[in-house]
DNA sequence: ACTCCTTTGAAGCTA
DNA sequence: TAGCTTCAAAGGAGT
């Protein structure tokens, strides 16, 4: 079984998920034999699902023996997936920064590679590009945000932090531009009492408003801007939500919906993601390896912009939020133990001085 | 207005 | 540590 070390892999080496794929050859083989054997879907979304692979996936002939097959193919891959050390993802991901492998992004990636994004989504693909792929429409990136000035990389004498190389979209606007090579120092900043703006002062496709909610008008520059409604409830300020970085199946998912939406009539999300996965399955190791390649820049772009930030800051929102509802039709009681963790204050952030 | 659905992967939580 | 849960995106549908 060949490896992709060699190949697929950049600098900031890709072992984890190219050794995944070791067995992927044997997988592919039994999706394509079970290829058009599927005749048990019970429903009409099923059909929908499966009419669109077979017209748009001839080639590939995913079309499998139902979710159980689906669900054990799935459990094989990720057991082989666990079977990868974590110490260069994840150890990076959860340890301090030794190193910013990110900094050496390819040409595209950086802000005068060849990316020219359009500015405004008009459908999904039109979005603007991802920053670490021109492939990827990430609306997120936006990078035609007025609020950066694209030449304050090109101004003389302005102090060349790490992160300005990281992309367009990152840089620092000149003004709240750290010299501090401690990105634990850039969250202190004062910047980051702004909703939707990172303490750098980076707009960032993480941060959401407190709704929770992507409003596009808002949110097309990667900004957040008070609406009316949200101008109300500025006199209970709530903190912006920081979200998860995309994993490689939603960055796939980001770049191919609106492909799949454009080629058949399916507009539901649940049926569009049933493609995407199936689809996802049917990628080789190669087209895999390059959005597991994106989700992890896309982790550690994530993790230098907030090195505070944990997934446990959003785990268990949604809990919460039926909770707290639940909460205010009984009179707000709740047992102490309901209390207990989920509502712990996260750690301050001290000011660079105490650090 | 809110939640569910549906997918995969990463990370958190729990026993 | 294994296994389970939650959340990322998306937008129509249902409550």
């Amino acid at each position: 079984m060949p490896q992709l070390n060699g190949g697929g892999g950049d600098d900031l080496g890709a072992n984890d998920e190219m050794i995944a794929f070791k067995h992927e050859g044997d997988h592919e083989e039994k999706i394509r034999e079970s290829a058009y054997t599927e005749s048990d879907l019970a429903d009409l979304k099923s059909s929908l699902v499966n009419e669109s692979e077979i017209s748009q996936n001839s080639n590939s002939a995913v079309i499998r023996r139902g979710q159980q097959e689906d669900q054990r193919i799935y459990t094989d891959k990720r057991e082989h997936l666990d079977d990868v050390p974590r110490h260069q993802d994840g150890g990076m991901y959860k340890a301090s920064y030794s190193g910013y492998p990110f900094l050496m992004l390819p040409e595209p990636y950086l802000p005068n590679g060849p990316v020219s994004p359009s500015s405004n989504k008009v459908s999904v693909v039109q979005q603007g590009m991802h920053p670490l792929t021109p492939l990827l429409p990430y609306d997120h990136f936006n990078p035609s945000a007025p609020h950066i000035p694209t030449d304050v990389s090109q101004k003389p004498g302005v102090h060349r932090h790490q992160s300005q190389e990281i992309s367009g979209f990152y840089q620092l606007p000149q003004a709240t531009r750290l010299t501090s090579t401690d990105p634990s120092a850039w969250f202190s900043h004062s910047l980051m009492l702004q909703s939707g703006m990172h303490p750098t002062g980076i707009p960032h496709p993480a941060i959401m408003p407190p709704s929770g909610k992507q409003e596009h008008d808002q949110f097309d520059r990667n900004i957040y801007v008070k609406s009316h409604p949200e101008a109300k409830r500025e006199k209970e300020p709530k903190k912006p939500v920081i979200k998860k970085p995309l994993n490689a199946f939603m960055l796939y998912m980001k770049e191919m919906r609106a492909k799949v939406i454009a080629e058949c009539t399916l507009k539901e999300s649940a049926a569009i993601n049933q493609i995407l996965g199936r689809r996802w399955h049917a990628l080789t190791r190669e087209e895999q390896a390059k959005y597991y390649d994106l989700a992890r820049k896309e982790r550690q772009l994530h993790m230098q912009l907030y090195p505070s930030w944990s997934a446990r800051d959003n785990y268990g929102k949604k809990k919460r939020r039926k909770r707290d509802k639940q909460d205010s039709s009984t009179g707000g009681k709740r047992s102490a133990f309901a209390t207990f963790k989920e509502d712990a204050a996260p750690a301050p952030i001290l000011p660079m001085e105490v650090l």
